[in-house]
DNA sequence: AGACGTTACGGTCACCGTAATCATA
DNA sequence: TATGATTACGGTGACCGTAACGTCT
């Protein structure tokens, strides 16, 4: 009863990123007209209309979104199938650890001492990927498990273990005049005149509207700081990338951050529960020293 | 990235459950010789040995048993897409949701009631299946939403809210000496030798070993204790469908079983949303009577 | 010899690419 | 007229079924 096979939907996502048939095509290494009649194919054999394509161009019908994240996941847990029983013939089990480029330096750096020091550690091997793109690695089974951040991440699909919860700051120029202040508020450091909120990409890849800068990466937003062009709110952990040319202002009115490690929640291996298990002593570790210091 | 088609993907399910190239080839509608040749392919492919093919069969390997699992995850996943576009594409919304054949029904009573008072509710389909079956309607798309219980069935790959926590009882025919009593611990009624407690499938579909009969749905069930082959510890909303030839007894040692309604996580429309919040309503509603009437 | 998986071989159908056609701005 | 999707058409290759083969009990 699944009709569906797995090249079809490779098409299928392609088009519907593209919304263009020709680019599409010259992306999946076609021609248009075999990509044009296998959509055909897909919408006859569903009995279900996903394409629009009336006059400028195509746009994906109600139906057709639906399809379009459902393919997504089917993609993913097959890459993933090749990826998990591909790993599990390799001889040396290893972990691999998916995070932020340039984001939570020295919580990983405990994570990985804690976990080395468990009785039967692996080698972890860590992927620095950009932003956002970790869920995508835990879901096609690239990683075995990621550090994420609440709020931001959605994590109702992963079994996860909180880390650590720190506040936000503000990055400013060094020279900046609210750059002297010992804190901050959310309505003091929006809506700056001189200085628009730097922009980042959503989960769907696209940036927000607003008159900031849009990056992509830690190093293009801290450069766009230190000119002068932006500020951003973000995680206080970050303080450990900035420049001589950046300061740091706490705010106090922010929800703070909390970095949380997360991995697909049917995951079976011993490496990945010594993993979460380590996490899981280092946050009580925190948690009775926080205690502790009251 | 992704070599692997759903058809290759099927056969390999096919024989890993089998473990014999010939049942499963019949059961694929295909002569063994192409299916010996898909495999082959496959582990070409994926540079890894799936099956071993020795002597006296066919087992599966280690890297085998973790496609195996991938694998029904995908097709699963495939299936999902072909049932929600489908869905998506039909006129009128509605609502489909799984629960175990006999269970639960005054629960499920209510919280359809609450949900139609919702405002915006739409039609509730409700599939009644097998046991431990609800999991995959709900993978494949099926199903919207299921009837679990916590902590029988895993729900770490879902979201759930909790509906309703009752303790447990143990069914006795009606004769029996225990039957008189009223309450037992779990040490009085396992391992008698006359009334061996009946074995129903696990997750796998496989039955734990044990002198007790097997059952794979609840009018076999409540037949074997009638006719005093057997006793059942079970949840206690089962109270609803006992015979007169029954006998219930609660228990005061077990761990109490909690039903919960479940959906897939990243479910997006607002019908289930509805539900949800109805299952939320009920449950808070049960909670505040709980309270008045200590 | 029997059971069962694999190799050999020939045919068909699905998919692809090139070229022509249709629709729209 | 130009752009872009669809239909027409011929060829190649993937997959399948039948038949022969190897291997172990």
């Amino acid at each position: 009863m699944d009709l569906l096979e797995t090249r079809e939907l490779r098409y299928f996502v392609t088009v519907a990123e593209e919304l263009h048939f020709g680019r599409a095509a010259e992306r999946l290494g076609i021609a248009q007209p075999p990509l044009s009649r296998a959509i055909q194919r897909l919408e006859r054999r569903l009995g279900v209309r996903l394409l629009e394509r009336d006059r400028r161009g195509v746009a994906l019908t109600d139906p057709g979104r639906v399809l379009l994240v459902e393919a997504r996941t089917t993609l993913d847990a097959a890459t993933a199938a090749v990826h998990r029983t591909r790993r599990a013939a390799s001889s040396r089990e290893r972990l691999v650890l998916a995070t932020k480029a340039g984001a939570d330096h020295e919580l990983l750096r405990e994570l990985l001492d804690a976990y080395a020091a468990e009785p039967d550690a692996v080698e972890v091997e860590v992927v620095l990927c950009g932003i956002g793109e970790q869920r995508r690695l835990l879901r096609d089974g690239r990683a075995d498990a990621a550090l994420l951040h609440r709020p931001f991440d959605p994590l109702a699909e992963f079994d996860t273990e909180d880390l650590l919860t720190v506040g936000r700051i503000a990055v400013l120029p060094a020279g900046h005049p609210l750059a002297t202040r010992p804190s901050l508020s959310m309505a003091e450091v929006t809506g700056l005149p001189d200085l628009p909120a730097a922009r980042w990409p959503d989960h769907d890849g696209n940036y927000p509207p607003g008159p900031g800068p849009e990056f992509r990466d830690q190093s293009q937003l801290a450069q766009m700081i230190a000119l002068g062009r932006a500020t951003v709110v973000i995680c206080a952990s970050a303080h450990t990338w900035l420049w001589d040319e950046h300061t740091a202002v706490p705010l106090t009115d922010a929800p703070p951050i909390t970095t949380v490690l997360a991995w697909p929640p049917h995951s079976r291996s011993p490496a990945l529960a010594g993993l979460v298990r380590a996490a899981g002593r280092l946050e009580g570790h925190r948690r009775v020293g926080r205690a502790a210091t009251r």
